[in-house]
DNA sequence: ATTAACATGATAAAGCATCTCATTTCACTC
DNA sequence: GAGTGAAATGAGATGCTTTATCATGTTAAT
């Protein structure tokens, strides 16, 4: 439940709080911006401040409730942590992202960490292009 | 000839572009922020200006004389492209980047790309951590 | 040298994110 | 359930990076 994760944060459980998390939990599109969620509560008739959004990402980003990414060209978006990593395609075109893990691109980035003598605390992978088929925003 | 660059890229062959890329060349540090040359030409005496810094390394950006990347935090940096496609490693604690290229990973994108019907027209891998020797900025 | 197109630089403006601070809400006690 | 202090909110101001504006200056070809 949401409460819960907030409270292991050390943060108060308010109506803005849970509201993000609800969102980012239940919208079919994973990665959304501050200004994304801000204008989607909006409509749904919440209320909510802009500032109030980034804050609640922030910390929660802190607590590992969210990840952060910064996709080329504009805002950063968020998503909810999910248990396994993950690396990111993003379509020019649609806009469209997916999600993919590769073993050996993950072992290979160790290696070649140690190789320099380097200890990794983040790494972001990101191939843009697009997809050639079109199923991109259909259902 | 950083002339020749320039005018291959049709642009006018001036002062400020000819600066530019000439410290974009014979500086240690590849990789600079528009701000860095900006300050560092004036610190050497040249008369610039911010904007014209900003609008020559986009020109030279889709030019294909100059690589951006978005490094975790703050401004994009720049630098002058090589022949060699390269990722790079980025240490959280003094700023030094390395950069490495690995044809395992390089494939294997190409792999997990095609796997998913994703034509890539470019890719960013950034590992983030520090060096554990201690040799970052000596000599 | 003339000229027309292009480039420059100071400043304004835009875009994204954070900060400030007066007010409200939360969580805990009695 | 009312009282209380700490924490959170939201409107707006502010900061920082980057881009746009525009009057002036420079380039390159005649
Ligand atoms: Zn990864
Ligand atoms: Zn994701
Ligand atoms: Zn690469
Ligand atoms: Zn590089």
């Amino acid at each position: 439940m949401e409460e819960q994760d907030i409270k292991r944060a050390g943060l108060k459980v308010t109506q803005p709080r849970l509201k993000i998390l609800d969102l980012l939990g239940n919208t079919r599109e994973r990665h959304l911006s501050a200004e994304d969620i801000y204008k989607i509560l909006l409509g749904n008739g919440d209320e909510i401040g802009l500032a109030t959004v980034y804050r609640a990402l922030t910390q929660f980003e802190a607590a590992g409730l969210v990840n952060r990414h910064h996709f080329e060209g504009g805002q950063a978006v968020f998503e909810l942590a999910s248990e396994e990593h993950h690396d990111h395609m993003v379509c020019m075109r649609t806009g469209r992202v997916l999600e993919f893990c590769d073993e050996i691109i993950e072992q290979r980035q160790r290696e070649l960490a140690h190789q320099h003598n380097f200890r990794i605390t983040g790494h972001s992978l990101i191939l843009y292009g697009e997809f050639l088929d079109n199923n991109d925003e259909k259902a």
